[in-house]
DNA sequence: GGGACGATCGAT
DNA sequence: TCGATCGTCCCC
């Protein structure tokens, strides 16, 4: 992804983001997927983000800094979530990439996800198993091969970056609507800023 | 130094 | 609907 990207505003990149790739090379190989669900989050005025009030700890500091950065956080003890760093530095935003639709390295994935992925008599395979690969945050972090060892990375080049999309997004396959599972942000918890592919089959919650 | 909590997931 | 599970952060 051209590296100018990264400069326009943070609601405006969410809706841009939909349709690109992220792709991760790692020893292991190499796996990719299209972004089809993202989240915005834009402190210091947005009480569902982590950098509410402008908060700066070890854990938010690097949405402090330039856009087009990997920040990851750990949630639940034993879960990662990937946001892409936006806004320019000391205006601490970040968009939360929700879901993913597989493209590279899908037993890869499947493997680092413990799933097997049946095929059916004709050789295609099942889908139910194939949509838990990365249908939720947790699950794409774990599907990519991404840890907290990737905190910071820049995402325009190797091993972990964004790049355009084989297929454009039209506007009315776009949906906005309320984050998923932010009852604790009060008047944000309404605030429309999740976006998806419509009716999407990746998507986390249809 | 201690304790409460969470931008989730998977089984029930 | 609920339990897992632990690093972070705030408060004492």
């Amino acid at each position: 992804m051209d590296p100018t990207f990264f400069h326009q505003s943070t609601l405006e990149m969410a809706r841009n983001l939909l349709g690109t790739e992220l792709v991760h090379e790692s020893r292991e190989g190499k796996a990719s997927g299209r972004i089809v669900e993202v989240e915005a989050y834009r402190g210091p005025s947005d009480k569902a983000a982590h950098s509410y009030s402008n908060r700066k700890t070890k854990r938010t500091r690097v949405m402090f800094g330039p856009p087009g950065h990997a920040y990851l956080f750990r949630i639940y003890g034993m879960h990662i979530c990937f946001n892409i760093v936006t806004a320019p530095a000391d205006h601490p935003e970040a968009i939360l990439v929700r879901a993913l639709e597989p493209v590279e390295g899908l037993s890869l994935m499947a493997k680092r996800r413990n799933i097997h992925l049946e095929t059916k008599a004709d050789g295609t395979l099942k889908t139910t198993r194939l949509k838990s690969l990365t249908n939720g945050p947790g699950k794409l972090c774990q599907a990519l091969g991404l840890s907290m060892n990737h905190y910071g990375a820049d995402l325009t080049r190797p091993p972990l970056y964004l790049r355009p999309g084989s297929h454009s997004v039209s506007q009315e396959d776009l949906c906005t609507g309320p984050r998923i599972n932010i009852d604790y942000a009060e008047e944000a918890r309404f605030f429309p800023w999740r976006f998806w592919l419509c009716s999407h089959p990746f998507v986390s919650k249809p």
